[in-house]
DNA sequence: AATTATTATCGTAATATTGCGATATTAAAA
DNA sequence: TTTTAATATCGCAATATTACGATAATAATT
Protein backbone atom coordinates (compact mmCIF):
# COMPACT_ATOMS: atom_id res chain seq x y z
CA UNK A 1 0.00 0.00 0.00
CA UNK A 2 1.52 3.51 0.45
CA UNK A 3 -0.63 4.68 -2.38
CA UNK A 4 -3.56 6.88 -1.74
CA UNK A 5 -6.78 5.73 -3.49
CA UNK A 6 -7.72 8.46 -5.76
CA UNK A 7 -10.26 7.16 -7.82
CA UNK A 8 -12.93 6.77 -4.41
CA UNK A 9 -12.83 10.65 -4.16
CA UNK A 10 -14.42 13.52 -6.30
CA UNK A 11 -12.42 15.62 -8.58
CA UNK A 12 -12.60 18.29 -6.46
CA UNK A 13 -11.66 16.45 -3.03
CA UNK A 14 -8.66 15.05 -4.71
CA UNK A 15 -8.05 19.05 -6.30
CA UNK A 16 -8.32 20.12 -3.12
CA UNK A 17 -5.53 17.87 -1.36
CA UNK A 18 -2.97 18.31 -3.90
CA UNK A 19 -3.08 22.00 -3.62
CA UNK A 20 -2.95 21.62 0.18
CA UNK A 21 -0.40 19.39 -0.19
CA UNK A 22 2.16 21.48 -2.11
CA UNK A 23 1.87 24.28 0.91
CA UNK A 24 2.33 21.33 2.84
CA UNK A 25 6.04 21.50 3.75
CA UNK A 26 7.87 24.33 5.22
CA UNK A 27 10.32 24.95 2.61
CA UNK A 28 8.13 25.67 0.22
CA UNK A 29 5.79 28.19 2.36
CA UNK A 30 9.67 29.48 2.98
CA UNK A 31 10.06 29.40 -0.63
CA UNK A 32 7.07 31.20 -1.06
CA UNK A 33 7.13 33.63 1.34
CA UNK A 34 10.69 34.71 0.47
CA UNK A 35 9.93 35.19 -3.71
CA UNK A 36 6.94 37.59 -1.81
CA UNK A 37 9.60 39.63 -0.12
CA UNK A 38 11.81 39.61 -2.21
CA UNK A 39 9.41 40.42 -5.52
CA UNK A 40 11.40 38.73 -7.29
CA UNK A 41 13.80 35.37 -6.71
CA UNK A 42 16.94 33.15 -8.04
CA UNK A 43 17.36 29.99 -6.68
CA UNK A 44 21.14 30.60 -5.87
CA UNK A 45 19.50 33.30 -3.10
CA UNK A 46 17.31 30.57 -1.67
CA UNK A 47 20.42 28.16 -1.27
CA UNK A 48 22.01 30.99 0.92
CA UNK A 49 19.02 32.13 2.49
CA UNK A 50 17.28 28.71 3.70
CA UNK A 51 19.86 25.92 5.09
CA UNK A 52 19.07 23.34 1.94
CA UNK A 53 20.87 21.71 -0.49
CA UNK A 54 20.49 23.66 -3.75
CA UNK A 55 19.46 19.78 -5.42
CA UNK A 56 16.72 20.22 -2.90
CA UNK A 57 15.57 23.18 -3.30
CA UNK A 58 15.47 22.64 -6.92
CA UNK A 59 12.88 19.77 -6.15
CA UNK A 60 10.82 21.68 -3.96
CA UNK A 61 10.67 24.66 -6.66
CA UNK A 62 9.70 21.66 -9.13
CA UNK A 63 6.35 20.85 -6.74
CA UNK A 64 5.58 24.07 -6.40
CA UNK A 65 5.88 24.54 -10.30
CA UNK A 66 3.82 21.71 -11.07
CA UNK A 67 0.85 23.53 -9.66
CA UNK A 68 1.72 26.91 -11.40
CA UNK A 69 1.97 28.91 -8.49
CA UNK A 70 5.55 30.14 -9.51
CA UNK A 71 6.57 29.91 -13.11
CA UNK A 72 10.39 30.88 -13.76
CA UNK A 73 11.68 32.77 -16.71
CA UNK A 74 15.02 32.44 -17.81
CA UNK A 75 17.09 35.39 -17.11
CA UNK A 76 21.00 34.88 -18.78
CA UNK A 77 22.62 32.01 -16.43
CA UNK A 78 19.61 32.23 -14.25
CA UNK A 79 16.40 31.90 -13.63
CA UNK A 80 13.83 34.40 -12.45
CA UNK A 81 10.97 32.37 -10.39
CA UNK A 82 8.34 34.44 -9.73
CA UNK A 83 4.85 33.78 -8.66
CA UNK A 84 1.20 33.71 -10.55
CA UNK A 85 -0.62 36.33 -9.15
CA UNK A 86 -3.81 34.99 -10.47
CA UNK A 87 -3.57 31.36 -9.23
CA UNK A 88 -2.64 32.81 -6.24
CA UNK A 89 -5.91 34.76 -5.31
CA UNK A 90 -7.30 31.77 -7.30
CA UNK A 91 -6.00 29.38 -4.91
CA UNK A 92 -7.04 31.02 -2.00
CA UNK A 93 -10.69 31.23 -3.33
CA UNK A 94 -10.71 27.94 -3.62
CA UNK A 95 -9.62 27.37 -0.23
CA UNK A 96 -11.61 29.96 1.20
CA UNK A 97 -14.72 27.92 -0.52
CA UNK A 98 -13.84 25.06 1.50
CA UNK A 99 -13.86 26.90 4.64
CA UNK A 100 -16.99 29.07 4.17
CA UNK A 101 -18.76 25.51 4.46
CA UNK A 102 -21.11 26.08 7.29
CA UNK A 103 -20.18 24.26 9.96
CA UNK A 104 -23.30 23.53 12.27
CA UNK A 105 -22.38 22.19 15.60
CA UNK A 106 -24.97 19.39 17.17
CA UNK A 107 -25.74 18.88 20.86
CA UNK A 108 -23.30 16.33 21.08
CA UNK A 109 -20.02 17.54 21.27
CA UNK A 110 -20.64 21.20 22.42
CA UNK B 1 17.15 11.62 4.67
CA UNK B 2 13.67 11.88 4.30
CA UNK B 3 13.08 13.87 7.23
CA UNK B 4 12.29 17.64 7.14
CA UNK B 5 14.73 20.02 8.38
CA UNK B 6 12.11 21.97 10.82
CA UNK B 7 14.54 23.89 12.86
CA UNK B 8 15.90 25.49 9.80
CA UNK B 9 12.42 27.12 9.67
CA UNK B 10 10.62 30.13 11.59
CA UNK B 11 8.07 28.12 14.45
CA UNK B 12 5.21 30.41 11.56
CA UNK B 13 6.38 28.18 8.27
CA UNK B 14 6.36 25.05 10.43
CA UNK B 15 2.79 25.70 12.00
CA UNK B 16 1.29 26.98 8.03
CA UNK B 17 2.98 23.87 6.88
CA UNK B 18 1.98 21.39 9.35
CA UNK B 19 -1.79 22.65 9.16
CA UNK B 20 -1.66 22.22 5.25
CA UNK B 21 -0.59 18.87 5.39
CA UNK B 22 -3.48 17.76 7.54
CA UNK B 23 -5.54 19.10 4.88
CA UNK B 24 -3.36 17.66 2.25
CA UNK B 25 -5.40 13.98 1.96
CA UNK B 26 -8.02 13.53 -0.14
CA UNK B 27 -9.57 11.22 2.70
CA UNK B 28 -9.32 13.68 4.76
CA UNK B 29 -11.16 16.08 2.81
CA UNK B 30 -13.85 14.02 2.35
CA UNK B 31 -13.95 13.30 6.12
CA UNK B 32 -14.38 16.84 6.51
CA UNK B 33 -17.27 17.55 4.23
CA UNK B 34 -18.58 14.78 5.35
CA UNK B 35 -18.92 15.62 8.75
CA UNK B 36 -20.10 18.88 7.66
CA UNK B 37 -22.81 17.74 5.70
CA UNK B 38 -24.24 15.55 8.35
CA UNK B 39 -23.58 18.33 11.16
CA UNK B 40 -22.38 15.12 13.00
CA UNK B 41 -20.70 12.23 12.16
CA UNK B 42 -19.50 8.34 13.64
CA UNK B 43 -16.58 6.94 12.57
CA UNK B 44 -18.47 3.91 11.16
CA UNK B 45 -20.82 5.87 9.00
CA UNK B 46 -17.37 6.77 7.13
CA UNK B 47 -16.48 3.17 6.45
CA UNK B 48 -20.00 3.11 4.49
CA UNK B 49 -19.33 6.90 3.23
CA UNK B 50 -16.02 6.42 1.75
CA UNK B 51 -14.30 2.95 0.12
CA UNK B 52 -11.49 2.88 3.12
CA UNK B 53 -10.93 0.27 5.54
CA UNK B 54 -12.14 1.39 9.18
CA UNK B 55 -8.56 1.05 10.49
CA UNK B 56 -7.45 3.51 8.02
CA UNK B 57 -10.32 6.11 8.66
CA UNK B 58 -9.31 5.85 12.34
CA UNK B 59 -6.04 6.73 11.76
CA UNK B 60 -7.00 9.87 9.33
CA UNK B 61 -9.36 10.67 12.56
CA UNK B 62 -6.42 10.80 14.51
CA UNK B 63 -4.54 13.05 12.29
CA UNK B 64 -7.45 15.26 11.88
CA UNK B 65 -7.81 15.20 15.89
CA UNK B 66 -4.04 16.11 15.96
CA UNK B 67 -4.46 19.58 15.17
CA UNK B 68 -7.46 19.69 17.25
CA UNK B 69 -9.70 20.66 14.28
CA UNK B 70 -12.24 17.27 15.17
CA UNK B 71 -12.95 16.52 18.74
CA UNK B 72 -14.86 13.49 19.39
CA UNK B 73 -17.06 12.60 22.28
CA UNK B 74 -18.39 9.30 23.37
CA UNK B 75 -22.06 8.48 22.88
CA UNK B 76 -22.89 5.43 24.20
CA UNK B 77 -21.04 2.73 22.11
CA UNK B 78 -19.80 5.13 19.71
CA UNK B 79 -18.23 8.75 18.99
CA UNK B 80 -19.38 11.69 17.86
CA UNK B 81 -16.97 13.25 15.82
CA UNK B 82 -17.51 17.14 15.54
CA UNK B 83 -15.32 19.96 13.85
CA UNK B 84 -14.05 22.76 16.31
CA UNK B 85 -15.81 26.24 15.14
CA UNK B 86 -13.51 28.22 16.29
CA UNK B 87 -10.52 26.50 15.10
CA UNK B 88 -11.82 25.99 11.48
CA UNK B 89 -12.20 29.70 11.34
CA UNK B 90 -9.02 30.59 13.12
CA UNK B 91 -6.62 28.09 10.69
CA UNK B 92 -8.98 29.83 7.61
CA UNK B 93 -7.76 33.18 8.89
CA UNK B 94 -3.99 31.71 8.86
CA UNK B 95 -4.51 30.57 5.74
CA UNK B 96 -5.82 34.02 4.41
CA UNK B 97 -3.16 36.09 6.66
CA UNK B 98 -0.69 34.33 4.45
CA UNK B 99 -2.73 34.44 1.07
CA UNK B 100 -3.03 38.32 1.93
CA UNK B 101 0.69 38.96 1.66
CA UNK B 102 1.17 41.23 -1.23
CA UNK B 103 2.31 39.21 -4.17
CA UNK B 104 3.24 42.05 -6.24
CA UNK B 105 5.05 40.78 -10.00
CA UNK B 106 8.16 42.73 -11.05
CA UNK B 107 9.08 42.93 -14.97
CA UNK B 108 10.29 39.94 -15.14
CA UNK B 109 7.93 37.36 -14.96
CA UNK B 110 5.10 39.31 -16.63
C1' DA C 1 36.48 27.01 -27.57
C1' DA C 2 37.28 26.85 -22.73
C1' DT C 3 35.69 28.53 -18.39
C1' DT C 4 32.40 29.83 -15.09
C1' DA C 5 27.90 30.30 -12.89
C1' DT C 6 23.29 28.75 -12.35
C1' DT C 7 19.81 25.44 -12.38
C1' DA C 8 17.99 20.71 -13.36
C1' DT C 9 18.16 15.86 -13.11
C1' DC C 10 19.75 11.28 -11.55
C1' DG C 11 20.58 7.97 -8.17
C1' DT C 12 20.30 6.68 -3.63
C1' DA C 13 19.56 6.47 1.48
C1' DA C 14 16.59 7.54 5.24
C1' DT C 15 12.22 8.46 6.90
C1' DA C 16 7.13 9.17 6.39
C1' DT C 17 2.65 8.03 4.74
C1' DT C 18 -1.04 5.16 3.27
C1' DG C 19 -3.72 1.22 3.74
C1' DC C 20 -5.31 -2.90 5.84
C1' DG C 21 -5.89 -7.29 8.52
C1' DA C 22 -5.71 -8.75 13.10
C1' DT C 23 -6.41 -7.74 17.54
C1' DA C 24 -7.32 -4.82 21.57
C1' DT C 25 -10.50 -1.82 24.01
C1' DT C 26 -14.71 0.08 25.46
C1' DA C 27 -19.46 0.29 26.53
C1' DA C 28 -24.13 -0.94 25.73
C1' DA C 29 -27.40 -4.91 25.34
C1' DA C 30 -28.93 -9.41 26.02
C1' DT D 1 -21.46 -12.00 32.65
C1' DT D 2 -21.48 -13.08 27.89
C1' DT D 3 -22.32 -11.15 23.59
C1' DT D 4 -22.40 -7.52 20.33
C1' DA D 5 -21.12 -3.16 18.17
C1' DA D 6 -18.04 0.61 17.51
C1' DT D 7 -13.62 2.45 17.60
C1' DA D 8 -8.56 2.37 18.46
C1' DT D 9 -4.14 0.39 18.12
C1' DC D 10 -0.48 -2.77 16.38
C1' DG D 11 2.29 -4.60 12.92
C1' DC D 12 3.37 -4.89 8.43
C1' DA D 13 3.94 -4.14 3.26
C1' DA D 14 3.95 -0.92 -0.43
C1' DT D 15 4.68 3.50 -1.98
C1' DA D 16 5.90 8.47 -1.36
C1' DT D 17 8.65 12.14 0.33
C1' DT D 18 12.74 14.46 1.79
C1' DA D 19 17.43 15.38 1.32
C1' DC D 20 21.79 15.46 -0.89
C1' DG D 21 26.05 14.44 -3.67
C1' DA D 22 27.30 13.86 -8.26
C1' DT D 23 26.62 15.07 -12.66
C1' DA D 24 24.33 17.04 -16.73
C1' DA D 25 22.56 20.96 -19.11
C1' DT D 26 22.42 25.73 -20.27
C1' DA D 27 24.01 30.22 -21.16
C1' DA D 28 26.97 34.07 -20.34
C1' DT D 29 31.95 35.37 -20.04
C1' DT D 30 36.69 35.10 -21.10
Amino acid sequence: MGLTKSEIFTDEQNRLASLFKVFGHPARVAILQYIINQKACICNDLVDELGLAQATISQHLKELKSIGIIQGTIEGKSVCYCIDEKLWKQIQEEFNAFFNQEVKVISCCS
